[in-house]
DNA sequence: CTAGGGTTAG
């Protein structure tokens, strides 16, 4: 129909008038048709009508014909003179297309080189075009400007002021702004809510919708589709359920957006089945929908439907996205789906996706998810762009994944970059640092969070407390915690598992109770934490009354994890009886965890035949652990039935169970050394054995039998030979007594829970060189001072 | 018949 229009005005020698060239406009619907109207309007002589050039323009940019918007406004701005409205279109058509810098010159131009005003129109487009983040200075410039023009209160570029505040993550302010508009229209309260949405302020979102619908402000489908949204992260079922029937009632319910955003708070409250039902009523599925529905899918562990979904998606044409891969990300995590993971990357590397930044930071995160950090760096190293968002999947995956080294030595490589890190990234490297146990790296981090001024970012903070915990400093982190303003319940539970840590139940116990009182709600883990705290500090009736409370009072049930801190109260100690008992009794399958603690109490009390009922168990559930044997092992050992402990070692070999190679860590002046077991490597190796030896004389004079002595009976040589290695840690101290000043205290980390033999020793050195010893091991601390350990002998 | 330009968004 459009065609013949056009056919008839090329054929007509007659000339058509200006209104014939609108409506002919109005109706094109590709480029093609409207470059073959830009020539009619050439040859019927209105080329130079601005009205005429004005709709033309603003067609060529929703054709995103963007050059040739540019090329025609060039060609003949010197020609004619625009006015307003053609401004208008350019600063709104450059600022959709994404060229904020093309927006704010004509914008320049309007103001400096034309005697136009601009309107309120001009403000909201180019108002918008500067609403992302680097526009921060411009921004304020501009809204400065509206406030002189007197347009402040104008509904429009009021939308476009919020958006552009939330864009730049300036949340006060964009409240500001809103609150000074009294009027407020329905898009405007969108503007709030899905501004707060793109800042994860999901809580805030939905209270704004609740003002919005209390105050009796219209709401729309957008409105609640992108309430829906806030409801789904914040798993909010209650409130999700209300927004579906008002939903019903406003005749909302099925519009596409609303079943999208249905969809994704069904699936993210654990309802993938009503979610599956919704997605089937969607009219046009597109990316999005699809995405909330395969991201709905893979949280709730369904992985074979959101595969489904996604190579449906593939096999589509439809394009997919970063969200989408993104989405699948919880998939591929516990399921090990490496399959999945190389179908993706198959995928992305044919569409010419893995240049995309967002995309490689998805696949590296799922990479690192995966343990599979050679491909996640390769990824990394090979996108051409990186992002802080890139960098920060990288750093974190090597965090989470123990390899802290390779974390701090990527921090190193950006620091040279001159990249700056985000509250992110430091929360990363501190969880590294941690687990290293570095005070000295530590420091470091600490005067850069001073630098770029992180110090009051919470995560930062409750990061920086679990980094002193770690570390060793306990008072360090009681000094930050009580000096941070807010606290958040992580915050809580680093500060009461650093009390744990250090075995200091009382504490731990009595700043649960100050949560309680802040009006923070305890969440499992701080449950987990006060228990375990009780447990290392050998709290047993507070530990039982505590779990009590738990389920009583506050109404949590308990999981696996609660049931082998338990477990471990328990038996560490010495109530195996009971602790077997409790096992028993638990309502739900007892597993590795609860097991495994019952095993660690064996050992600790010498029960060697409940240790063996119980290995039977847990080689069972879990056939390729290889710590449980070694545990085994070793309670044999304690028990000197010998020929035991090296026939379950053996079978560790011929199983070929790689075992963790124990190392221990001790810093002097400033710089970490880390000893392997036997290690001969460091350059002062004979001062530390000769000074290993002094001290083992010592204890055999002092009347002290070394475990390691009285086993050379009957074992065989190849076992003699590993309980002959001298333990990292031993090495380690006799480091740390020769590289510092006496009386010095000597700290030391060690990757492994620590031997009794070297618990031994370390009580003998701690006595006769008068030195304070801090041990981490892999499951707390142990300060050693006069011969004895805080830990009461019991870890 | 005086024409051409709006802000948010699953």
């Amino acid at each position: 129909m459009i065609g013949s229009a056009i056919a008839a005005a090329a054929a007509s020698t007659k000339q058509r008038d200006r209104n014939f060239f609108l409506n002919l406009l109005k109706s094109c619907t590709n480029l093609a048709q409207l470059n073959r109207t830009h020539a009619q309007i050439i040859l019927n002589g209105l080329r130079k009508d601005l009205i005429t050039i004005t709709k033309l323009t603003h067609k060529l940019f929703d054709f995103k014909a963007i050059s040739q918007a540019k090329l025609l406004f060039t060609s003949l701005s010197n020609q004619i003179a625009p006015d307003k409205f053609l401004y208008n279109v350019l600063i709104r058509g450059f600022s959709q297309k994404e060229s904020p810098l093309d927006s704010l010159s004509i914008f320049a131009h309007l103001r400096n080189k034309t005697a136009l005003k601009p309107d309120n129109f001009t403000y909201a487009f180019v108002v918008s075009a500067v609403s992302s983040p680097g526009f921060e200075k411009v921004g304020i410039l501009l809204h400065g400007n509206v406030i002189a023009s007197g347009f402040s209160s104008d509904p429009f570029v009021g939308s476009a002021l919020v958006d552009m505040y939330m864009g730049f993550s300036e949340i006060s302010s964009a409240y500001k702004v809103f609150e000074k508009i009294p009027e407020r229209d329905t898009v405007l309260w969108n503007t709030m809510v899905s501004g707060l949405v793109r800042n994860c302020c999901f809580y805030e979102a939905v209270s704004v919708f609740r003002d919005m619908v209390v105050g009796g402000s219209q709401f729309d489908s957008t409105t609640l589709a992108v309430v829906l949204t806030a409801t789904a992260e914040l798993q909010e079922l209650r409130t999700g359920m209300i927004i579906h029937g008002l939903a019903l009632k406003a005749n909302c319910h099925f519009h596409d957006h609303v079943l999208t955003g249905l969809v994704s708070f069904y699936s993210k409250c654990g309802d993938v089945v009503d979610a599956w039902l919704l997605f089937g009523l969607i009219r046009k599925p597109d990316l999005i929908s699809y995405n909330a529905m395969i991201s709905g899918f893979s949280c709730n562990n369904e992985t074979e439907s959101a595969v489904r979904l996604f190579k449906e998606l593939l096999v589509s044409g439809e394009k997919v996205n970063s969200s989408t891969i993104v989405g699948l990300i919880p998939v591929s995590s516990p399921f090990g789906l490496l399959d999945l993971a190389h179908t993706v990357l198959g995928f992305c590397v044919k569409c010419n996706m893995v240049s995309n930044s967002s995309v490689s930071t998805a696949l590296v995160t799922v990479y690192t998810r995966l343990n599979e950090m050679e491909s996640a760096r390769q990824l990394f190293d090979e996108s051409p762009d990186k992002s802080l968002a890139s960098w920060n999947a990288m750093i974190s995956g090597y965090a989470q994944n123990g390899l802290t080294e390779m974390a701090i030595s990527l921090f190193r490589k950006m620091q040279l970059l001159d990249i700056h890190p985000n509250p992110v990234t430091i929360t990363s490297i501190l969880s590294a640092i941690a687990q290293l146990g570095a005070p000295s790296l530590g420091k470091w981090v600490h005067d850069l969070i001073k630098k770029e001024n992180f110090e009051s970012n919470i995560y930062v903070s409750t990061a920086l407390i679990d980094m002193h915990a770690k570390c060793g400093s306990i008072a360090e982190a009681q000094r930050l915690f009580y000096a941070m303003p807010e606290k958040n319940d992580v915050t809580w539970n680093a500060m009461i598992s650093g009390y744990g840590l250090h075995g200091h139940g009382h504490e731990a116990l009595s700043l649960f109770h100050e949560m309680l009182d802040s009006g923070v709600s305890p969440t499992g883990v701080t449950f987990l934490s006060v228990l375990y705290a009780c447990s290392h500090a050998g709290l047993v009736e507070e530990g039982k009354k505590f779990f009590h409370s738990m389920t009583h009072d506050h109404g949590f049930k308990p999981s696996a994890e609660h049931y082998a801190c338990m477990v471990d109260l328990l038996g560490r100690a010495g109530k195996l009886e009971n602790a077997l008992e409790f096992i028993n009794k638990m309502p739900i399958q007892p597993g590795p965890g609860e097991w495994g603690a019952l095993l660690g109490a064996c050992m600790i009390h010498k029960d060697s035949n409940l240790a063996c009922f119980v290995s039977d168990k847990l080689f069972a559930l879990d056939p390729e652990n290889v710590g449980y044997r070694v545990l085994l092992s070793n309670i044999y050992s304690v028990d000197r039935n010998y020929p035991q402990a090296a026939s379950v070692r053996q079978v560790v070999k011929k199983r070929n169970l790689a075992k963790t190679p124990g190392c221990t860590l001790i810093e002097m002046n400033g710089h970490p050394y880390v000893f392997k077991s036997s290690d001969r490597s460091h350059p002062r190796v004979t001062a530390i054995y000769a000074m290993l030896e002094k001290l083992m004389g010592k204890m055999i004079e002092a009347g002290f039998q070394t475990e390691t002595i009285t086993a050379f009976h009957d074992v065989e040589d190849e076992e003699k030979e590993l309980m002959v290695k001298v333990h990292s840690e031993k090495l380690a101290i006799a480091f740390g007594l020769i590289a510092s000043e006496a009386g010095a205290e000597i700290r030391i980390i060690k990757n492994l829970r620590v031997c009794l033999d070297c618990h031994n020793f370390t009580k003998f050195v701690s006595k006769i060189t008068e030195r304070v010893i801090v041990v981490r091991d892999a499951n707390r601390f142990h300060h050693f001072k006069d011969g004895l350990c805080s830990c009461g002998d019991y870890w």
